[in-house]
DNA sequence: TCTTGGCACTCGACTGTAGCGAGTGCCAGT
DNA sequence: ACTGGCACTCGCTACAGTCGAGTGCCAAGA
């Protein structure tokens, strides 16, 4: 059955009036707060129907109506315009996020401000190696038979790793070895790096090949393979407003999904430009079932390196939220040209 | 007054009863539980005197008794002996943290099995650069008038920042720029460099003056003046465990404290070797009055580089705590120590 | 002087009942 | 197709009553 254009006027004045008050929603409350130009019993009627196509349910009979994750979506796909932001979010998001001194700060900075403006749980990943380049290999002697490799991305990412040598070698075998990986990595994303480092050993000195094989088992191993991704996560605090009404009183397996780095990457890594909204079940994580998250991609210029995105209530403030996330997302994005 | 043997027993018996239950503990029951060789009418009387004097108190009228925060101190301080640990746990311990592969993840590793074993929120603090020294420092350049410089330290830690220049430098200037940062500043603590870099611009080439004083201004302004330190943070979901009965009903204060570094570094920044229990009101932070904090100093040898503890209900359990604590600091400075 | 059994008392937790009111579904009328 | 009216549902709150764990006090005994 086709909804018609008020039926949908009346699911739209429910999903608002029920993400404002967090009450169930009754036909006359509706018709008080809303202009819908008919009576509360029309609007039951209209209830009724909705309610039968699975887009809003009673708590219990004799009570409003909510919206369900159906509703919900129908909500963000048809009926919902972006919010604008306000003049004093822009200024919030300029002075955040200037005078930050590097990634990590970035990062920090950006994770705290998106969960200060949706009030919601923000996280934050870091740009992703799998999408970055190359910049510089350093090679650090700890001692004759170990050796820190410290990888330096064009996204300002910064990975170390402690290899351990076959064989002790001299200060400058460390630095011929250097010069060799420098010459053949940098420059090169590094996900078309593992025949660059196969090129790396056949080349190299032939008293120089133990080592370049420990180390470039290290870097395959590490930074490609499994994707050394990372993640910022702010706001848990703003889990408790709406005093345990949402989440149906427990927050446990959500906090407990939040500490799951691979959860979080699931849901906010983006590889494209897309602002993502999945609500409820969507999110495809049992514990998650009674959060929506709202996430998008970010990057310098038009390249996505990262995701980032909020976590809160289904019942959330949808346009306001998808309005901040892509905003934050953008002007991060603008930071990251800069460097 | 003077309290004597047995009411201290009975005090130590209210810890022990209330910790393991979570319920006010009455005078029936606790004689029937343990071997006071009294009447439940006797103990009635050292209760009231243990409350009295402010260690014990009742919720009500007519309810059992409970361990003040006065009541806790005493026990942690004369009344409890550390638990040794499990086998189990030592094990645990061991096949945790090997493997792992960089400072970051044994942070991690470390944080998360400090949380999984206590059952508790963990933090664990990164070796403070205020106590590493330089390892060396790399200087890359990312344009004509940008570079980027990376720090690496004897702890592990690797910080960057980017340096704006005043006027471009080639490539033969940045090679003697890093040999002369290297050659003056590596080997020394981070806290003993401001007059080593002062020293650097005296006697860097005129030409790079310049360049060798925007250098040196941000290794100062931010490896030296600002603190670097940081942390991580696990098992907040723990802090639901017992439903919502400790911390008097609302999550929210604790979040909101766990999310400032600040407050961290203050409770678990130990510069000493010792382990500290900080109950309730010594926290000295109003969002944590209804938790206690255990804490620790780790590093190599004999050495502190950083801290680590949990923090959880002031009705935890102290012994096993302290003795988790101990032994986690203890393994990873063993860890540190390889390195 | 300390310990003990007895006893009256307190008060939170739980149960059952009743009234209220927001909200619904249905139906007949326009 | 919309509307007003009406009976009904059911969660919420208040109130009264009961139960029981636990206490404080006291007088008697070791």
């Amino acid at each position: 059955m086709a909804l018609d254009d008020r039926k949908l006027d009346v699911l739209r004045a429910i999903v608002e009036d029920y993400v404002a008050t967090q009450e169930p929603v009754g036909s006359k409350s509706l018709v008080e707060r809303h202009q819908l130009g008919v009576s509360p019993a029309t609007v039951r009627n209209d209830m009724a129907v909705l309610e039968e196509e699975g887009y809003i349910r009673q708590p219990h009979t004799s009570a409003g109506r909510v919206p369900t994750d159906r509703g919900y979506r129908l909500f963000v796909d048809r009926l919902s315009t972006v919010k604008p932001l306000s003049p004093a979010e822009r200024r919030a998001i300029e002075r955040f996020l200037v005078g930050a001194v590097d990634l990590d700060d970035v990062v920090h900075r950006t994770v705290r401000l998106l969960a200060q403006l949706t009030r919601q749980v923000a996280v934050v990943q870091y740009p992703s190696l799998a999408r970055s380049t190359v910049r510089h290999l350093e090679l650090v002697p700890i001692s004759t038979t170990r050796l820190m490799v410290v990888m330096i991305a064009n996204t300002g990412r910064v990975e170390q790793r402690v290899v351990d040598l076959p064989a002790p070698i001299d200060e400058s075998q460390v630095t011929t070895l250097r010069r060799l990986t420098n010459e053949k990595l940098c420059g090169s994303k590094l996900a078309d790096t593992p025949p660059l480092v196969q090129a790396l050993v056949d080349e190299s000195a032939p008293e120089l090949t133990p080592a370049t094989i420990a180390l470039s088992t290290v870097l395959l191993e590490t930074l490609v393979e499994r994707h050394e991704e990372r993640v910022a996560l702010a706001g848990t605090a703003n889990l408790t407003r709406g005093g345990l009404l949402d989440f149906q009183g427990s927050l446990r397996p959500i906090l407990e999904a939040l500490e799951e780095e691979v959860i979080l990457l699931k849901l906010i890594g983006e590889v494209e430009p897309i602002t993502r909204v999945r609500i409820g079940d969507e999110t495809e994580i049992d514990n998650l079932r009674s959060t929506s998250i709202v996430s998008t991609g970010y990057g310098p210029g038009v390249t996505i390196v990262g995701g980032l995105g909020v976590l809160g209530p289904t019942r959330m403030d949808y346009p306001a939220t998808i309005a901040t996330v892509r905003a934050v997302a953008r002007y991060v994005g603008e930071m990251l040209a800069q460097n």
